[in-house]
RNA sequence: GUCCCCAUCGUCUAGUCUGGUCUAGGACACCGCCCUUUCACGGCGGCGACAGGGGUUCAAAUCCCCUUGGGGACGCCA
């Protein structure tokens, strides 16, 4: 690119939850914007005061928040303070400067007045779409004379734009050249009968007068872009470039459905994935870096490395299984603190006494799981028995561990290995039972299981040892016994 | 219906612009083996794709056309 300048943008509307899509346009442009040293900038879409509310627009807050995507120009957003020289950036408060856009347009003869009533449009869009015609609008209002217009009175009207005759280019940085014929478009709306600015004349005027270098959104705008082209052109603001990337579609490869469990971004956080998880998969779904292969990169990596040359044309669908080995990765390269400090939250909502315990105590607990956990939430059957003993024993296990022959001694040796150790530490324990499974001419599994059964309740979990080491003598030796006796008053054992 | 976009393993992709180095590379998933106290991690190996048809060319995954498939857009929504 060039060493002038960037400006871009994500324009959302609030009106619902954060989008996964939103945020894919968010974070490509933020990357853009991070990777040219330009400014990225947040401006709310809310024309439509039907569709808009403030609980949307602290959602929207929340998932920009927790994904960490955080803009240099922007209205007061949540509890951010509106920042930029380009203001206000909502449109809702920039109705002014689209009328005088609009009444300009109309001077010019580049608009003109619409006096047709939505019933009459729809009528003529069923028409269309029965005899199977594209629906167009009829033109009945392109050439009204001057009396015609005075006759009217103070009937109200739309404001259409005169598309031009000719062919419109779309010079798309990811698409190459569009060429969409004019006749495609009709002379669309661009205001409302109420004086409200329609999308596409807001956000043209909003790209002109903001400064707009860049536009880079999905391609689900990609015929509208041939709307603005014009609309630049007639305006008279210099063209912005324009990226238009693929949706991210859903497992059956549709457009990512707002109501599919995911759409909302934090419907991830809910689910145990970590924000600079989310970045590195949004960004993979639709760029590859030049370094082919590597596909785990953090936020300042790509921050560097993001181009807009390396996007993809096509659309990617949405892999949940890509993303929970990312996730694991992520995960693993956090420090054992920081993954404590994650994990807490979780373990304090699942009501475990967590704070009765000290920190190194819990920033240990977190590590014996770094390894083991795909997302954050599996942090609960991996700990849950900390904190309370089992109550049940796995059935299988049970079986497996504590009904063979050899069951009731390796559980007993293993308690004595408990009782006699010299100190209680990981490497003491580990050496006193393999010499306990040497002395007794015990398979180690038989010992090491059996005492994670007893001791947990389940077959899987964190490395024994250092379980053992967590739980603490006192408790594992009771728990030991406590199993013992299970075994041995439960009868079917001792066949 | 009309217009626009897309098309490499099940999925994400490299390679396409600048045809030959591609008997098509990597990652996730899956399968097997190794490591191993479980689970996971890690290591090794396997399975697996250029949608189809025509051209152009000495040579096509790469260029052109058609077909098919998928997606998107056609609002006084954004």
């Amino acid at each position: 690119m060039t060493t002038s300048a960037v400006r871009c943008r994500v324009a959302p509307s609030p009106s619902g939850f954060l989008h996964i899509g939103t945020a894919k346009t968010a974070l490509y442009n933020w990357l853009f914007a991070r990777s040219n040293g330009g400014t990225f900038i947040l401006r709310l879409e809310d024309t439509d005061a039907e569709r808009t509310e403030e609980q949307y627009v602290q959602a929207m807050c929340e998932g920009f928040k927790w994904l960490g995507i955080e803009w240099d120009e922007g209205p007061e957003f949540g509890d951010e303070p509106e920042k930029g020289a380009f203001g206000p950036y909502r449109q809702s408060q920039r109705l002014q400067l689209y009328s005088e856009e609009a009444a300009r347009l109309v001077a010019e003869g580049k608009a003109y007045r619409c006096y047709c009533t939505k019933e009459e449009l729809d009528a003529q869009r069923e028409q269309a779409a029965l005899e199977k015609r594209p629906p167009r609008y009829s033109g009945k209002c392109r050439n009204l004379t001057p009396e015609e217009i005075a006759a009217k009175g103070d009937t109200p009207y739309a404001i259409r734009f005169r598309v031009p005759e000719g062919e419109t280019v779309i010079d798309d940085i990811i698409q190459g050249p569009v060429r969409i014929q004019n006749k495609e478009y009709d002379d669309f709306i661009i205001v409302k009968s109420n004086g409200d600015a329609i999308f596409h004349l807001a956000v043209v005027v909003d790209d002109g007068l903001m400064k707009i270098t860049h536009v880079i959104r999905g391609d689900d705008h990609l015929t509208n872009a041939g709307r603005h082209v014009m609309l630049f052109n007639a305006l008279g603001y210099p063209l912005p470039k324009f990226a238009h990337h693929p949706l991210i579609h859903d497992e059956q490869g549709r457009k990512y459905s707002k109501r599919l469990h995911g759409a909302n971004v934090l419907d991830w956080r809910k689910d145990g994935y970590l924000p600079e998880t989310m970045i590195n998969y949004i960004s993979l779904l639709g760029w590859t870096s030049e370094e082919e292969g590597r596909e785990f990169y953090t936020l300042d990596e790509l921050k560097q490395l993001f181009t807009l040359k390396r996007l993809t044309k096509s659309p990617a669908r949405f892999d949940r299984k890509k993303l929970d080995w990312l996730n694991g990765q992520h995960i693993r390269m956090l420090s054992p603190d920081a993954l404590c400090d994650r994990v807490l939250p979780i373990l304090r909502e699942q009501g475990f006494p967590v704070d009765e315990r000290s920190r190194d105590w819990l920033v240990e607990m977190a590590a014996i799981c770094q390894e083991k956990i795909p997302t954050l939430n599996h942090i609960i059957p991996y700990t849950d028995f900390f904190f309370a003993a089992p109550t049940a024993y796995d059935e299988k296990g049970d079986r497996k561990f504590f009904r063979q022959d050899t069951s009731l001694q390796a559980l007993e040796a293993a308690l004595e290995c408990m009782r006699q150790a010299d100190e209680w530490t990981v490497t003491a324990l580990k050496e006193s039972y393999e010499a306990a499974a040497e002395q007794k001419e015990l398979k180690i599994g038989a010992l090491v299981n059996g005492t994670r059964l007893a001791l947990t309740g389940k077959t899987v979990g964190p490395g024994l040892y250092e379980l053992v080491k967590l739980l603490g003598r006192e408790e594992s030796v009771q728990r030991m016994e406590a199993a013992l006796n299970y075994i041995k008053t439960s009868g079917e054992g001792t066949a």
